[in-house]
DNA sequence: TCTGGGGTCCTAGGACCC
DNA sequence: TCTGGGGTCCTAGGACCC
């Protein structure tokens, strides 16, 4: 039995790296949207102390003085190398678990153990040439060890970015689970760590000691898989075949502060516009949605209002109509005037496969076929002209638009659009 | 001046039922 | 004055992940 996590170093700025060959060997960090926190390091600004999800505004200082180059995050060329690196890995296993956006699990079980660290280095191999990306591999007999694996590869140079698990003496494997702080380990955020700390527990070796049954009334059952898989049993399947969504999101900061129920409204229209597509794509209809609208708590000094309202539809739906009407509604309930908002969103929630659904009690069976033609249309157009090329008037006609975020430093779509396509200089 | 976005899962506690 | 026991379902909140 043999799980392999395969990861890329720093990801988004290793996919600018891949077309700005002249950033490499500096100090390169991305954005959040709105240019807010730094969401990826590279190597060098990790080296500076700059924790994750530093605001930027804050770094201005040290930027100036060690030269860190800032982009914006770039979410569609993300995206496509991602797609690159996981076909390339899919071809390793024939199970894949596509776990985030930069990080795979794959199965290699059948596959002989003097011949994973070979796998391995393949792997790594092979996604740096053809997509340019650097990765690491950890191999071990469970996920959570295989982690643990794959951040010793990275870590540790006499690795060489391939660390497989089974091949350590065993005095080795218990060196380094006590060099390392207990919140390393998958599953173990911020909170567990401090109240693992207070008794005692440091280390993942201490975590790894401890009676499972006992540490799962202390926390819960999440940290007693925790632990077992940290012994070596698998308690976390793979997942071959991602389930459909059972919430989807869509929400944004905005770029400067809103005031007006006009602007509000535009953006909350837009928000479940892209909500329901989302819905839409996987297949579902969802039977309630959330609005929520937020002031900016890091604004202490002004008046501070978070509201939410959640609205149950009679009937499940994927109509974009039918959310704009019932966020409308929700919106106009909640709105206080006289205040800056920085922040609103939309949940569809109680999301079910629109194949199973219930036909409507109060609709007849034409309206509901064209309705859903009428979204099929509207999805097939944006698809081949562009997202936003056809939108309810109310998410808002004028561009750009006032409150949208900021991307100061945006890199051009180089691999999906073709005017910005990514060429050698011939000159 | 400037602080991200999108998910899942578990548990506790209240409402309700017999 | 005295006021059971056991079960299910739902939701809010909190933890975690990237």
């Amino acid at each position: 039995m043999a799980i392999a996590l395969v990861d890329a170093n720093n990801f988004y700025v290793s996919c600018e790296r891949v077309f700005r060959p002249d950033l490499e060997g500096r100090p390169v960090v991305v954005l959040s949207n709105n240019d807010g926190c730094v969401v990826a390091r590279s190597a060098e600004v990790k080296a500076l102390g700059v924790v994750m999800g530093t605001p930027w505004f804050q770094l201005q200082k040290l930027a100036k003085r060690e030269g860190i180059i800032a982009l914006s995050s770039n979410y569609s060329l993300y995206a496509d190398m991602s797609n690159r690196m996981m076909g390339i890995l899919s071809t390793f296993s024939p199970i894949q678990e596509v776990y985030s956006i930069d990080e795979c699990f794959l199965d290699l079980r059948g596959v002989a153990q003097d011949r994973l660290f070979h796998m391995g280095q393949a792997a790594r191999q092979r996604v740096l040439q053809w997509v340019g990306l650097p990765v690491g591999v950890g191999i071990a007999a469970t996920k959570t060890l295989a982690k643990l694996a794959n951040h010793v590869a990275k870590k540790m140079p006499e690795y060489a970015g391939v660390c497989v698990w089974d091949d350590l003496a065993e005095g080795d494997q218990q060196r380094l689970l006590q060099q390392l702080p207990v919140s390393e380990v998958w599953g173990v955020g911020r909170q567990w760590t401090t109240r693992l700390q207070e008794t005692g527990i440091q280390t993942v070796w201490d975590l790894r000691q401890t009676d499972p049954a006992l540490m799962r009334k202390r926390f819960s059952i999440l940290m007693e898989r925790s632990i077992r898989e940290l012994r070596g049993e698998p308690c976390i399947a793979m997942v071959d075949i991602p389930p459909p969504r059972q919430e989807i999101q869509s929400s944004r900061s905005f770029g400067r502060p809103v005031t007006s129920a006009e602007e509000l409204g535009e953006a909350i229209s837009l928000y479940t516009v892209k909500a329901a597509y989302k819905l839409r794509r996987q297949g579902s209809v969802a039977g309630a949605l959330r609005v929520f609208i937020n002031t900016s708590p890091f604004q202490a000094h002004l008046p501070q209002y978070h509201a939410a309202r959640t609205i149950a539809l009679n009937h499940p739906s994927q109509d974009t109509r039918v959310f704009l009407q019932a966020g409308r509604l929700a919106l106009a309930e909640m709105y206080r005037s006289g205040l800056a908002y920085a922040k609103a969103g939309v949940h569809l929630l109680e999301i079910t496969s629109a194949d199973a659904l219930q036909a409507d009690l109060f609709t007849s069976a034409e309206d509901e076929a064209r309705a859903n033609q009428l979204m099929i249309t509207l999805d097939r157009v944006n698809a081949r002209f562009g997202s936003g090329t056809l939108q309810p008037g109310v998410a808002g006609l004028q561009e750009p638009r006032g409150w949208a975020m900021k991307r100061g430093n945006k890199s051009p779509a180089y691999t999906t659009r073709w005017a910005d396509l990514a060429r050698a200089k011939l000159e």
